[in-house]
DNA sequence: GCGTATTGCTACTATAAATGTAGCAAAGGA
DNA sequence: TCCTTTGCTACATTTATAGTAGCAATACGC
């Protein structure tokens, strides 16, 4: 499979100002996208197991936010199938890492 | 004013499992609940600046994820008025701070 | 006192996004 | 061939957000 990625750049929702931190904050305040970079952090997922992980949340979403992750750079598709994360989305991930210890010990 | 966060316990969805991370990532995945918490990293601000800050976003949903953070115990609101962020927030904040350097090296 | 401005916050309707279920075509294995 | 799994889409329903207006409470200057 390996389809590429669409090229519609679809303006970043609330980021009115270009600055990237603003695009970055946008893409990962959208519903499931923090959660898609932390389920692939180890090995990739076919889209079935990825979505098991994500609690079946509804393909319609995961398809919109893995394409839009792709977009950015961040996800693959792999040859063989699968998503996995790009050494860019790689690098995402270990920068908001942290947050596991941190929610360890914020618990509510 | 300081009036108390309500104490209503929302479940905080998509997040089934009771696992800290989980229910962090969704409360974090809400729109405009990172960038609350990026706009708030420096000092306090007032809703009104705050609403500013965040592109004009409806106090709408401004007020609602303003309470989510302060039942999550990240934001409080002063005893003189604004919001920002406590002890704990800050810490969070921190926490994905690196994403400011990531966004300028990424650019898209 | 009075008017005026700001605070945090809410009501309301319109629009956009997510859910939940079903199902497709393509590729692979037995 | 049949069966399974892949990535992905259609559709109607439900939920979330946008956008505008406005409230009560507080704090100013006069």
């Amino acid at each position: 499979m390996a389809k590429q990625a669409g090229s519609t750049t679809r303006s970043v929702r609330g980021s009115r100002t270009g600055r990237p931190i603003m695009a970055l904050l946008d893409l990962l305040g959208r519903r499931w996208s923090l959660r898609i970079l932390w389920e692939l952090r180890e090995e990739p997922l076919t889209s079935r197991s990825l979505r098991t992980a994500c609690d079946e949340a509804s393909p319609t979403v995961l398809q919109a936010r893995l394409t839009e992750l792709r977009e950015a750079g961040f996800v693959e598709l792999g040859d063989g199938g699968g998503y996995g994360l790009t050494p860019l989305g790689r690098e995402l991930c270990e920068t908001f890492m942290p947050l596991h210890r941190f929610a360890e010990r914020w618990k509510r």
